[in-house]
DNA sequence: CGCTTAGTTGACTCTTCTCAAAAGCAGTGG
DNA sequence: CCACTGCTTTTGAGAAGAGTCAACTAAGCG
């Protein structure tokens, strides 16, 4: 039996147990249904678009990214951090209609299509929570619709920060008010619609204004009330019954 | 039994056989689930944000929308024409975080939660053609997403009036390179991103530029190829195996 | 026939993009 | 240890796209 701490599957289970807790059964078939892990660097992908998907990727270290290339820039739809899977949905579609790429160095357990689907058959209560899961993507996506669709550049990217905070301590991966970021700023440019230069000019007034503190990749919020405010921020599409201990229980 | 025609299940049906064709038995399953049906006027919400999600909602009629407001100004966030189904996936949130809207007039099916759960426990094929419409789904608001981040707005809403041509025809609600579009400028605006105004603008120019016939709710599109050209419209992200035919079985 | 909502047009402002270039930083190989 | 290289961050100036405000027209409805 592992240690809580070497589980490749503890951020996953942080992340369901804010659905529902889990016995110490379920995290076993959980733990147990991953087949390999493997490395990638920044910038590799994990799954490329137009391929049959055949596995399932849990994202066990790291940032990666899905993202399409449209006219030769790029879109980053969405972020996976430690606990996320990243394509446990698309076993019904016949090709991926977008890429999976690490944004920073990752560590990715795969899991057999197989094994999910018995999961799913056999672990009723495991089915939901990963449904649940799903449909909180889901519902991220939407609001990161909205943000492109709606909030000034500033706004888009104070929310954002305020989501990644959250989400980072849903997986007990925060200190306090800061989490680490792995990103260049163009990435961040990329997944927020805008140019790399005017992510910095938005980056540099959030610095002025002492909203954060961002260098070496970590991020830091002075005062996240006030940040959340200015981005209208409103957690409630991240669908947690209570929302994560400010102070995560790792790192 | 029904014709065919009055069925309320008509276009759904029509939708998941893109996926897979269903038996006689199947269609009668999904005809059989719906419990009562109902009218909504334009503006009309058929479900609202923070409301628990009790039962299923299948458009027979009109277009119905997905949406939140922020700050006073409302974003879109999808289109649902006949044969969509406005909330299949959410009976495991506690509640929505979102509405749903009726963007015309709009006649709307209802199924009963546990007829659905019943569906997708006993009718393994059912549930799989289901699962693969709310995957579309997703993959259709991962575009929607692109497009706001990385297409300016005449592309933008050039690529909508492709997709909603394609969506029409697959649910046979077009004619030739034609289909009812029931929206108001303002309504496109709000899904677009962009102010009615702006929105006006460009339709204006899609028109002088030929692109375009858009008159009393009906876009017709003079050169499809073109068009989707000058959109990047790729429309593997529809997930349809055979593209639908040019010409609409109906209207 | 007046009322309301949707569509249209113009002038002006502001956000964001583009192009261009410098400065910082990390890794590489000599 | 240092020059070289590639990538990221930063800065500046001008251009373009999209928003705002204001008004006017057209169309549907009671």
């Amino acid at each position: 039996l592992l240690l809580n701490e070497e589980r490749r599957t503890r951020a996953l289970v942080a992340k369901l147990e804010h659905f529902s807790k889990l016995s110490a059964e379920e995290k076993e078939v959980l733990e147990n249904a991953i087949s390999r892990v493997e490395q990638y660097a920044a910038g590799e992908d994990i799954v490329r678009e137009g391929q049959r998907p055949e596995s399932v990727h849990l994202l066990v270290a790291g940032w990666a990214g899905r993202y399409k290339v449209v006219d030769g820039s790029r879109c980053i739809m969405a972020y996976m951090i430690p606990g996320d899977l990243c394509d446990i949905q698309i076993t019904l579609l016949s090709r991926m209609d977008h890429s999976i790429g690490a944004l920073s160095a990752c560590t990715v357990a795969t899991i057999p299509r197989e094994r999910i689907t018995s999961i799913r058959d056999n672990q009723k209560h495991l089915d939901r929570a990963l449904s649940w899961s799903t449909l909180v993507d889901e519902a991220i996506l939407r609001e990161w619709l909205v943000s492109l669709a709606l909030r000034p550049a500033r706004k888009r990217v104070a929310h954002l920060i305020c989501e990644m905070l959250i989400r980072s301590r849903t997986v007990g991966l925060n200190e306090e008010n800061s989490f680490h970021l792995p990103l260049t700023q163009i990435q961040i440019a990329d997944t927020m619609g805008m140019t790399a230069i005017h992510m910095n000019r938005v980056l540099q007034r959030l610095r002025r204004t002492g909203a954060i503190i961002f260098d070496s990749h970590r991020m830091r919020i002075l005062d996240f009330d006030r940040l959340a405010i200015e981005a209208e921020f409103d957690p409630t599409y991240l669908h947690l019954e209570k929302l994560p201990l400010r102070r995560g229980s790792a790192n």
